[in-house]
DNA sequence: TGCTTTCCATACCGATCGATATAGTGAGTT
DNA sequence: AACTCACTATATCGATCGGTATGGAAAGCA
């Protein structure tokens, strides 16, 4: 079997339009709509191609959003990654409050988060979706439980607190942030929230 | 204009079916997939009338979903006023906070909380239901506010804590626990989360 | 130039959406 | 018993849903 991820010679008419500019555009519908909430024609009035195009391209619905959501991992929760290298706990879960609120910032950017705008709310056909999202999110927090395990054994955490619990503490805080920003709550006051949640985080 | 609150004399052939039991019914549907996840084919068999009756007694969809959010507030979050009420901020919280755990060990009621699936993904004709329940969400966090800010004049919090802050802090983790409960978190997990919360709550 | 291949555009598919028109039925009033 | 009115059941409305069939246009290769 021949390397398929790049066609060697491309064969017949190129395509007219970049894939990966139409998937951005794509991911902020999606962002701002919900899975189910994005319409067909509203994704390819926004991508600006055609149905056929978009089927052609990446598969059909379903795909089109996993795709996206790629996207939105790869480059909006680019510093999860790189807060939990933070040296202590305490700077994790600033970087990561900090990360969050950050990325709220943005003008060009729908508010809130699309993994939990889309796992929340859903008929019965999209249950394949939402247990997509809710397994991505899962491998999230355990790497967040084990970073706080770590910061536990290397005494970096009061011996009352426990790790796991902090750790899903820290995500409601931040889903929590996320469903107020969805709802429009301005960044100031989401940044007091921020500021108040540092302020009372358990130090030895 | 007479009276129509209850109609005086009801003529014709009565109901038959009991109006509250089938909007308890409508609430368990919207809750468990949100307002536009909701289909009327759904509904009306989970209420056990057909769609004309549906029409008749409750107006349409819409109007139906602010009836089933009236008695949502009503049965469901009757804990937040009796929580305002504690002596201490320390202990609003702890009500609030045991208040929305508590309500997840229901094995009847769906998880999560109908506002938060409500107000975040919807398609573009879904607005004005999203408006609605961001509103009825504001005052609540407006009378927390208030709270906070008794609190503080009554020497009951640190000084250096902002009031608005600590209600929105408080309201993320409320809301963010709530996400996390909709996919499917257990109760025990969920417990932890509480206890953390509690444990970091801010003491003078 | 001729051929292949994939592109784009249009129109359309069956299914489902929320919402109603129509007609028949039945309980209460007179 | 006759009448009235709102109930129920069925069938259907136009619009929109996700997904495609069809046909012409255009780029690359021989």
């Amino acid at each position: 079997m021949e390397s398929n991820v790049t066609a060697a010679v491309p064969r017949g008419r190129p395509r007219e339009f970049d894939a990966q500019e139409a998937l951005a555009a794509a991911l902020r519908v999606f962002w701002l709509r919900g899975y189910e909430g994005a319409s067909l024609t509203e994704l390819t009035e926004a991508m600006g191609i055609t149905r056929p195009s978009l089927y052609a391209c990446y598969g059909n619905k379903e795909s089109l959003f996993r795709k996206a959501l790629d996207l939105y991992e790869q480059e909006k929760l680019a510093y999860m990654g790189a807060a939990l290298n933070a040296p202590t706990a305490r700077e994790v879960a600033e970087r990561l409050l900090h990360g969050a609120l950050e990325m709220q910032r943005s003008t060009s950017d729908p508010r809130g988060c699309l993994g939990v705008i889309s796992s929340l709310a859903c008929g019965a056909e999209a249950e394949s979706i939402k247990a997509e999202v809710i397994a991505r999110r899962a491998s999230s927090e355990a790497a967040l439980i084990q970073r706080f395990e770590r910061a536990r054994d290397e005494g970096d955490l009061p011996d009352h607190v426990d790790p796991a619990g902090l750790a899903r503490y820290l995500g409601a805080v931040i889903q929590g942030m996320l469903v107020q920003a969805s709802s429009g709550v301005s960044c100031k006051d989401l940044s007091k929230l921020v500021d108040t949640a540092m302020m009372v985080w358990p130090s030895r």
